[in-house]
DNA sequence: GGCTTTTCGACTCG
DNA sequence: TCACGAGTCGAAAAGCC
């Protein structure tokens, strides 16, 4: 653990601990036994190091004997009085501790029944013949318990796989149906099960089965519960989401699954206990009615795709391919050799020992070599102004040239919205992520360019909530003169330049607004006078001053943020508007470093999951009104929606998005979005309305 | 020794 | 020693057969 300076074995890393642990069981152990771990290194390094080890067992043991004057028997454990005792659990939400409790002192039988019933007893598999699948899919059709379906499908990709194989699960029994050389019959009768919306299903990953299906043009309805989606709502942070791993959650100690079937039945045992998890937490609106409702909407935007300008993107790649090696040429005549620009190391070799710059700052494998360190010795050599712009250039290549054109199917790309991904709630997005497309800087802005409407004569609309975060901080805190800067609708970098600065708003100068943007800024990350400092380039102490100033006239602010780390602090977590969850077991971490972490987040969270929360409304609103419309949403973008819309209906999709954003969720103060239209995501211009 | 996987450092976005 | 939240690339290091 480097934060806590305890040193450990070079190259012994989390994983090879844990490996090594589990096989011998202790530090003493493993070294004893040396000569029978497989790796040559690993033997060396661990031989050359059992000072280390040892040391480092010593640093994170826990000392049982230090000199107390503590009565041992006063601390003696006693059966807490029971009514009290609950009554404390209940406040603070402690169901598993309550169950722990419980079961240890067991009062009545049937949480020890339960105990018992907590092994997986997979449900008998039932072989079907065409006649009697029609029968069972057509009972299943008139039944309302819900159905549990798994699927197996060729893998890869989702945007071009097909469904393979159904597992289904129901009133014990478990159901194999082979998809690919399934009967006509039986398939018909299967697909209108599927799209039937009377006929609830539950599922894991329905974004993936949504996609698959729609490959096949078969439109599912009916999800009544996504199992990973609820998993992710209780907790966002876990990192599994295989029917696995969400099973092992409430079942413990399952291996592997057999097939489908086997999986189907092991996720039925499971459900009813993450329906219960979510009807606890307080989460199972925010499941049904925005999650679930939003995995179909992200299917169709993924499946859609954004078309893409192969021609022009190749054209813009050969300019790119020129700009590189001419300047590969300059930075090698100014090396006075040639050698890898794209290596850190060779690159720290060539500025700080050959050319002698003077090395800023160290990573842990040699020096650093990052744009922060360049900028600072851009007037010492001409080589490093040549190196920051390769490096852009370079960027731009392997990643939006190159890596775009490698995802290009029939002139379109199609991303994967990740939904179970981020802490906070927000999407993400891969294969390729159209969420960091370079806007910045002109040269990589220019890539916008090549997305554009798929259909001839389209154009792309572009909505983006204006300040949306500090809109939300504005109505956690009621912070008067943030509130009433919105109310207004103030420029609120400039009114806060004002405050900060106490100067009238017309005398604000351009680097006072640009401190007050970084203030603001700050001020959702969970601000601290050495990130403020480091962003704006000034010393800490000058950060610290304008973090005073800013506090003494946002008093609200002030207020908001000391309460809800606080409470973040009390209850260990902090939730959205939306009652979105966040668990921050860092605030409870011994060491302080952690601890600090854990305040950030609780500033953060509530306001960038806020965002997203109101974002995700949006589209369910924005989704549904497009309907009449020739319109396509395509992407989001975290505080942006782009959409593709036939020239004919831009005037009212406008209308309809902005009404839908702006009132997808009511706050203290107004919520405004900006619109934009062009023929491609560069080329755009200020839509205005009326 | 050669191939694959993981980690690191750099860059991109809101 | 640090701003919050993400993803991808190429090079280097580590792991595997």
């Amino acid at each position: 653990d480097a934060s806590d300076n305890i040193p450990g074995v070079p190259g012994v890393g989390e994983k090879t601990a844990l490996k090594l642990l589990w096989e011998y069981g202790s530090v003493e152990n493993v070294l004893e036994n040396i000569d029978k771990i497989s790796g040559k290194k690993l033997q060396e390094n661990l031989r050359n190091n059992t000072d280390k080890a040892l040391l480092s067992k010593k640093l994170a043991t826990m000392l049982y004997d230090i000199p107390t004057e503590i009565d041992l028997d006063k601390m003696s454990y006693r059966r807490p009085d029971e009514k009290v005792f609950a009554g404390a659990l209940d406040k603070y939400v402690l169901k598993s501790v309550a169950r722990i409790w419980h079961e240890h002192h067991g009062i009545g039988e049937e949480e020890r029944g339960i105990a018992q019933e907590e092994a997986l007893k997979p449900w008998p598999l039932r072989e079907l013949s065409t006649e009697e699948w029609l029968v069972q899919l057509a009972k299943w059709q008139a039944d309302t318990t819900p159905l549990i379906l798994t699927y197996g499908s060729t893998g890869g990709n989702p945007h071009w796989g097909k469904v393979t194989g159904w597992g289904m699960a129901a009133v014990g029994e478990s159901f194999i149906l082979n998809w690919t050389d399934a009967d006509p019959e039986v398939r018909q009768a299967f697909i209108q099960l599927l799209e039937d919306p009377a006929v609830s299903k539950q599922v894991g990953d329905s974004k993936l089965l949504y996609s698959l299906l729609l490959n096949e043009e078969i439109n599912l309805r009916g999800v009544a519960l996504d199992i990973s989606l609820a998993a992710y709502l209780i907790n966002p942070t876990r990192n599994k989401f295989e029917s696995l791993e969400l099973v092992k959650e409430y079942i413990p100690g399952v291996g592997e699954f057999g097939n489908l079937a086997e999986e189907a039945s092991a996720l039925a045992q499971v459900a009813d206990s993450y329906k219960e998890t979510l009807e606890e937490l307080g989460l199972s609106a925010l499941l049904h009615e925005m999650e679930e409702p939003l995995s179909p909407i992200l299917a169709r935007m993924e499946n859609q795709g954004i078309a893409v300008d192969v021609q022009r993107l190749k054209e813009f790649g050969q300019e790119l391919t020129v700009e590189l090696q001419r300047l590969e040429q300059e930075i090698y005549a100014d090396a006075g050799e040639t050698f890898n620009i794209n290596s850190p190391q060779q690159l720290g070799h060539i500025l700080f020992e050959k050319l002698g710059l003077p090395p800023m700052k160290k990573t842990k494998t040699g020096y650093s070599t990052d744009a922060d360190t360049l900028e600072e010795l851009r007037t010492q050599h001409p080589i490093v102004d040549k190196v920051l712009d390769y490096r852009q250039l370079s960027k731009l290549m392997s990643t939006y040239v190159n890596g775009l054109l490698a995802q290009i199917h029939e002139e379109r790309v199609h991303t994967t919205f990740q939904q179970t991904v981020t802490a906070t709630g927000r999407l993400s997005s891969t294969e390729p992520n159209l969420q960091n497309i370079p806007i910045r800087l002109e040269l990589g802005r220019l890539l916008r360019k090549v997305f554009t409407p798929t259909q001839e004569g389209w154009v792309l609309l572009s909505a983006d909530y204006s300040q949306i975060e500090l809109r939300i901080l504005a109505h956690y805190s009621q912070d008067q003169v943030l509130c009433e800067s919105f109310s207004l609708n103030q420029d609120v970098h400039t009114r806060t330049a004002s405050e900060v600065f106490g100067v009238p708003m017309e005398d604000v100068t351009k680097d006072m607004r640009r401190k007050a943007k970084a203030v603001n800024f700050g001020l959702i990350y969970g601000l601290t006078d050495f990130g403020l400092g480091r962003d704006l380039g000034v010393p800490r102490k000058e950060a610290k001053t304008y973090i005073e100033k800013y506090f003494h006239r946002y008093e609200g602010v002030k207020r908001y943020l000391e309460e809800i780390v606080v409470k973040a602090k009390e209850e260990a977590q902090v939730r959205t508007l939306l009652n979105r969850l966040r668990r921050i077991p860092e605030l409870r971490h011994p060491n302080r470093v952690q601890r600090q972490f854990g305040e950030r987040i609780a500033m953060n969270t509530p306001i960038q999951g806020t965002a997203a929360d109101v974002m995700k409304l949006a589209m369910l609103g924005v989704a549904e009104a497009l309907k009449p419309y020739r319109a396509n949403l395509l992407l989001q973008v975290h505080d942006e929606l782009v959409i593709e819309v036939a020239p004919e209906d831009v005037e009212e999709v406008a209308k309809v998005v902005r009404d839908e954003m702006e009132n997808a969720f009511p706050l203290s103060v107004p919520l405004t979005i900006e619109c934009k239209t062009g023929p491609n995501w560069y080329d755009m211009e200020s839509y205005s309305f009326e």
